[in-house]
DNA sequence: AAACTCGGGTGATTACAGTCACACGGCGCG
DNA sequence: CGCGCCGTGTGACTGTAATCACCCGAGTTT
């Protein structure tokens, strides 16, 4: 479980966001659109290279922010600094944020398109909106079920078992183009998995070597994952089958 | 990371909440004493014995809970059956609930005393005190944040150290009688503290042992434990010193 | 073109925690 | 009382993943 360096690239910021933009979120989408027409108003439109820190642990930067394109990953870091993967952040679905102090780091894994909205001013609208403390509520919820289900991963002692099922995670998180030969597009390195499942990067190397092998999964070129047969990947993942 | 088995005694209910006994938590105290009226009128007061399940995974029990006296562990399981250890839930400062569907069990690991209040009451309550939102999403935020420490623990490549961080972090929840031999009451078992860490209940004892020998925590009957020397435990907690 | 960095791929070695097997004291209980 | 369970304590053995060391190819910078 080693380190990453980081050179780390600003965000990018812009101004043009527009309240059907903000409903093609499907947490915001229930609100009526004089509410998102507001919200749009005080938002802004970021980008981030990758390894760009989309937000800084410690820091009480008061924002919502919520993924449009891209992928993040939440990590936090042990007391002798190495690296922990904590969750990822698919694009469209997830909201996030900061309460109190963020205890740990956002990181874009991919180039990434945030829309942030400021917590005073969400505030405000919060006031005559009560309904998005309900979607803000949900929010954070799903946010700890995510946790959970991270965390009864590192209990499984099988190794290939683990990262299966991160695979597996993956592969619900983004397009469930159903059956037949899924993808995962802008897959996490190797070692980016590794710190989400407590595992050295050679390991998770190792394991996608088997699994390529026995045609499980195979690249596409840098930037595209191709899961052939998801139905043994299930198997692997739920350990009906031994790798 | 083994099993444990669970006969489990049922909560034994009681009506006698007063708004004197919700304001003793402090997430409740900034509440107006008129709400805590309300509320208590509404709240359940219920005992647990040790093992007892205090709330459980499935099951859409709308119902915020609050913890009086003893201490609670927050557990999942991983496919294949494995426990796995959340977070503790330590009496007083804690309260915890169930949003859509509650992910993990909850479950007594000493005889505990708990208040509960109906989600749905509470919901009544919370359209008059808005504040209320803001007290439970802080506490939301909270147990993400003992989460995220928690997962961040299981980065530390070196064992023992795993261990006294997590007593480390007993002690601070606990009370903090500051400096001098500081004690935890009903400390969990070997096996508790294992699941917590992804350890096996052998190599917790092991490093306990060490301990002993080393005169830093010492055994005080069953029921507490006793941190003779909690600078070297902080020291080995932070990995400034080897075991 | 050379000099980087980054992501991925591999082998040899080894420390170390899991597992299994057992033992022991305390305590509740029929 | 004796029985059983639970929490703890300990040794021997072994599998396995971390570590180290290296290689490769593809992009970028200069």
């Amino acid at each position: 479980m080693p380190q990453r360096r980081r050179n780390q690239p600003p965000g990018i910021e812009h101004n043009v966001v527009t309240p059907e933009l903000l409903s093609t979120f499907p947490i915001l989408k229930p609100l009526p659109h004089e509410t998102l027409s507001q919200l749009a108003a005080l938002s802004t439109l970021r980008k981030f290279a990758r390894r760009g820190i989309v937000l800084n642990a410690g820091i009480r930067e008061e924002a919502v922010c919520f993924l449009f394109e891209g992928r993040l990953q939440g990590v936090d870091f042990t007391i002798d600094g190495r690296e922990v993967g904590l969750y990822f952040v698919e694009p469209g679905d997830l909201g996030l944020f900061d309460h109190g102090t963020q205890p740990e780091y956002i990181i874009a894994l991919t180039s990434a398109v945030t829309v942030f909205i400021p917590m005073d001013s969400l505030r405000e609208v919060m006031l005559k909106q009560p309904e998005i403390f309900k979607v803000l509520g949900q929010r954070l919820a799903a946010r700890l079920r995510q946790m959970t289900r991270q965390r009864s991963l590192l209990g499984l002692p099988n190794i290939s078992q683990r990262v299966c099922c991160q695979l597996w995670m993956l592969l619900e998180a983004g397009e469930k183009g159903s059956q037949g030969p899924a993808l995962i597009n802008n897959p996490p390195t190797h070692m980016e998995i590794a710190i989400m499942l407590n595992l050295s990067r050679e390991t998770v190397t190792r394991v996608f070597q088997t699994l390529q092998a026995r045609q499980i999964v195979k690249r596409d070129g840098p930037g595209c994952l191709l899961i052939s047969d998801s139905d043994t990947l299930k198997a692997l993942a739920e350990g009906a089958q031994e790798l």
